[in-house]
DNA sequence: TTGATTTTTTA
DNA sequence: AAAAAATCA
């Protein structure tokens, strides 16, 4: 490197795949410096978990969008994999950089790694920068009055109100400051992020855009129509009252501040319950997230140890049964696989499908919170580990009592006309509205009307929810300790 | 972010 | 008789 070039930053991406609001980025073309986009594929057993298979489709085409994006501007995504540290390294070395700038994560082995990474750097005489963007608040500034985690949600939410809104969100650079050289790139291709299990995934493409202007499309459009009558609509999964946000945030391609003040000073047609009832929802995520932060092992352990001696069943056919939607409970069905075709599903029927996986089957909640981490695009490991766990009743702002769903009333409640059971369980759309979640109390000249065979056509149900339900109780009495 | 059952209200 | 509200788990 001559002595007149300006030794150039590394700017390291993450789960931060976005040019808008992202404040590493900011801060490093901020030197005036040059600045190497780089991309990281983190060794497994570097401890930040496996990338599941519907999430891997989804980074594979956020990182070629990501790409895109910065080549517009002259620069470059640079790829390679391998320990983070060492790979850093090796481009600091390759470029002369003399900076690394990156947004902050918050998943245990995450964090673990990233404040070796900054130590080791900084002992070098190197400048190593984290910044804040993947959630509302740090982590660490949200406590109690007794200064402890919280454990109930309402106290948390309480707690956000009074820090106010996040800072406003910082708009994408429109020039870059791009070096003469480029350092080497892996090519994403060979990283096989794309599905090989032939037939799945294949549906992916008409549901979902990864990216980060797809990100802002989405949300615009929720904001221009979905976000109306957010609150008493959103349980209902034919509807299209949900933002579909989610994906976006988990590799975070837009960020939780843009969509939070993208919600301040909405029209009077949109209700202040209305938008108050999705900040309520972006909090769950940063709730889950407050969760994960004091409580590393969220997706294996039991945040309640009482749920430690809860005599879950090994039973393989009954869990692929769920897996593959083939439960005999329409709801249930209708959920698993649109899973399965979307990477997706909507989130009353996440609640329904996990109650019935953990309560009617007794199947452990973690076997449900892997197929779930594997088969959703949005997979977040923070949100998916509280999430089962409020439903398995072991997390955090579980109800005092055993909460067990009922898929055959949750159906009827939250898909009163069959529309979402049709689409996703086609074989039973013949049949009337008022048996459309409960196929076996239909009349057999019914079943036939509707060219229905039970247990051929359509599966007979694994288990009957009544009896399952008493079972379940029964285990939660004779549960150790106080609940 | 519930369910089942009992009690009360209304048609 | 059915729907809504209250209650308890």
């Amino acid at each position: 490197m001559p002595v007149s070039t300006p030794a150039a930053t590394l700017l390291w991406f993450r789960k931060d795949l976005r040019l808008d609001d992202n404040h590493a980025l900011q801060a490093a073309l901020d030197r005036g410096n040059p600045v190497i986009p780089v991309y990281i594929r983190e060794l497994e057993d570097a401890g930040t978990g496996p990338l599941g298979a519907a999430q891997a489709w989804w980074l594979h085409y956020s990182l070629a969008n990501l790409s895109k994006a910065l080549e517009k501007l002259g620069s470059r995504l640079i790829l390679r994999q391998g320990a983070a540290e060492k790979v850093l390294r090796a481009l600091i070395e390759e470029t002369g950089a003399d900076a690394v700038h990156w947004n902050r994560r918050y998943d245990p082995a995450g964090m673990a790694i990233d404040k070796e990474i900054k130590a080791a750097l900084r002992a070098d005489g190197l400048q190593a920068v984290s910044h804040a963007g993947f959630l509302l608040h740090e982590p660490s500034k949200v406590e109690t009055g007794a200064g402890g985690p919280f454990r109930v949600y309402t106290p948390f939410w309480r707690a956000l109100e009074k820090q106010g809104d996040p800072p406003p969100p910082v708009d994408a650079p429109k020039h870059w400051h791009n070096p003469t050289q480029w350092p080497k790139s892996e090519r994403l291709a060979d990283w096989h992020y794309l599905p090989t299990k032939p037939n799945w995934a294949v549906e992916f493409d008409s549901v979902w855009t990864p990216g980060e202007t797809s990100a802002h499309q989405r949300l615009k459009q929720f904001i221009d129509r979905g976000i109306r009558n957010y609150k008493s609509q959103r349980d209902f999964p034919s509807l299209p009252h949900t933002s579909g946000l989610s994906p976006h945030l988990a590799l975070g391609e837009i960020s939780p501040a843009r969509i939070w003040h993208a919600t301040i000073g909405l029209g009077d047609d949109v209700g202040t319950d209305d938008y108050v009832h999705f900040r309520k929802e972006l909090v769950w995520r940063e709730f889950s997230y407050h969760l994960l932060y004091h409580f590393p092992n969220l997706s294996s352990r039991n945040w309640n140890a009482r749920f430690d001696s809860f005599p879950w069943k090994t039973d393989s056919a009954s869990l692929t049964a769920w897996q593959r939607g083939e439960t005999g409970y329409p709801i249930v069905d209708a959920g698993m696989r649109q899973l399965w075709r979307h990477g997706v599903m909507h989130n009353r029927v996440r609640m329904i499908t996990a109650s019935f996986l953990i309560k009617d089957l007794m199947i452990d909640w973690r076997e449900g919170e892997a197929w779930f981490r594997d088969t959703l695009v949005d997979a977040d490991p923070a949100s998916n580990a509280a999430s089962w766990q409020w439903v398995a009743g072991s997390g955090a702002d579980a109800s005092p009592f055993f909460r067990i769903f009922n898929p055959i009333t949750q159906g009827e409640k939250f898909d009163p006309e069959g529309a979402y059971v049709r689409k996703f369980v086609p074989e039973l759309a013949k049949l009337p509205n008022k048996l459309i979640h409960r196929p076996f109390d239909a009349p057999s000249d019914v079943l036939t009307a509707a060219g229905i065979t039970l247990g051929k056509t359509y599966p007979k149900p694994v288990v009957d929810h009544a009896k399952a339900r008493n079972l379940a109780l029964e285990a939660f009495k004779h549960m150790g300790g106080k609940g």
